[in-house]
DNA sequence: TTCAATTCAATTGAGTTCAATTTATTTTAA
DNA sequence: TTAAAATAAATTGAACTCAATTGAATTGAA
C-alpha cells in the first residue's frame, strides 16, 4: 500500500458524516430567524410539530419520535412548560410514565408556525428531485443505524 | 385549499431538516466507542483530522472549514492542548491570529486514528453507490446554504 | 497621520446533547 | 407473596453549539 492512501479514509472531504454534521447545522441555523418569531428554539420547534400532530404523548414515546433520551427531553418539555404550550400529567394507569399535552396556547401557536416551511423552502433552495432523493436516503442511513 | 393540507408541511415527516439532524445525531453516537479508544470527542476527532492533513492552520481557517465558529472552536484546541495534541503560537506577522499545530504525540494518534473510518464503514453499512449520492446532495446542499 | 471601523480569538450565557445515575413504580420469577 | 429485575422520567456532569460581547491588533479613510 502506498503512503498517500494509508490516511485518505481520514481526511475530512471524504467522510459521509461530515458533511451531514455540517448541513444538519448549517441549515437549523437558517430556521433561526423564523424561529425567534414563535419563541421558540429547534429542539422546542419539533417537539411541538409531534404535539400538533399528536394532540399529547408520553415523554418516552417522544424521545423516541425525536430520537433525544430523557436527558435531553426533559429539559426541553419543562422549558415548553413554563412558555405554557404544553402541560405535563402523570398516568393513572402508570405512575411511571408522563404525558405532554397542548395548552390552548400551544394549539394557537401552530398556525403561527404553519409558515415556516414554505419560509425555510423558500431559503433552502434545492430542486424537488434533489430534496427527495436526499430525504430517502437519510431515511435509509437511519434505518441502517437503529441497530 | 382543504384543511387537511394546511399543515401537512408542519409534519414531521414532511421535513427535511429533521431526518438530517437525527441521522447525524445517531451517526455521531456510533463513532463514540471507536473515539473513545483515542480518547476524543467527535468535535475534537473533526478538528485533528484537520490537522493531520494541514499539519497547522489558524484558528478562523479551522473554524470555517468545520463550518464552527469561535465560541465553539476555541474551547475545542484548549482541551486538544491540554491532551498534549496540538500547541498554539500568537504569529508574529499579524498578532491577532492564532496558529495551532501538532506536537509529537498529535502527530502519532493519526496512525490509531487511521483505522476508525474502516470500522465505521462496516458499521453503517449502506450501499456504495446510495453512499456516494448522499455524499454528493450534502455538498450540493452545503452549497445552497452558504449564504 | 490618526482615529474610527474591522478583524481575530476568547469569553459569556442559554440551550442542547448524551452517558450515567437516581428515584419511583411496575413487572417478573422464585 | 415477595424480592429481584425492568422500566419511566428526571437529574447530573462534561462537552458542544451559537449569538453576542469583549479586548487586542490591524486596516483604512479623512
Amino acid at each position: 500500500m502506498k503512503k498517500a492512501e494509508k490516511y485518505d479514509a481520514l481526511k475530512l472531504e471524504n467522510q459521509i458524516c461530515f458533511p451531514l454534521y455540517a448541513a444538519s447545522r448549517e441549515i437549523i441555523k437558517k430556521y433561526r430567524p423564523f424561529l425567534d418569531g414563535i419563541g421558540l428554539t429547534y429542539t422546542q420547534y419539533i417537539a411541538m410539530m409531534v404535539l400538533w400532530e399528536e394532540k399529547s404523548i408520553n415523554v418516552k414515546s417522544l424521545g423516541e419520535k425525536l430520537f433525544l433520551d430523557s436527558g435531553t427531553i426533559s429539559p426541553v418539555i419543562k422549558s415548553l412548560e413554563e412558555k405554557g404550550l404544553v402541560f405535563k400529567t402523570r398516568d393513572k394507569s402508570d405512575e411511571r410514565t408522563v404525558t405532554v399535552g397542548l395548552t390552548e396556547n400551544g394549539e394557537k401557536l401552530k398556525d403561527k408556525a404553519a409558515e415556516i416551511p414554505n419560509k425555510m423552502a423558500k431559503c433552502v433552495s434545492m430542486e424537488q428531485s434533489d430534496a427527495l432523493q436526499l430525504y430517502t436516503l437519510l431515511y435509509k442511513l437511519l434505518d441502517t443505524l437503529k441497530d
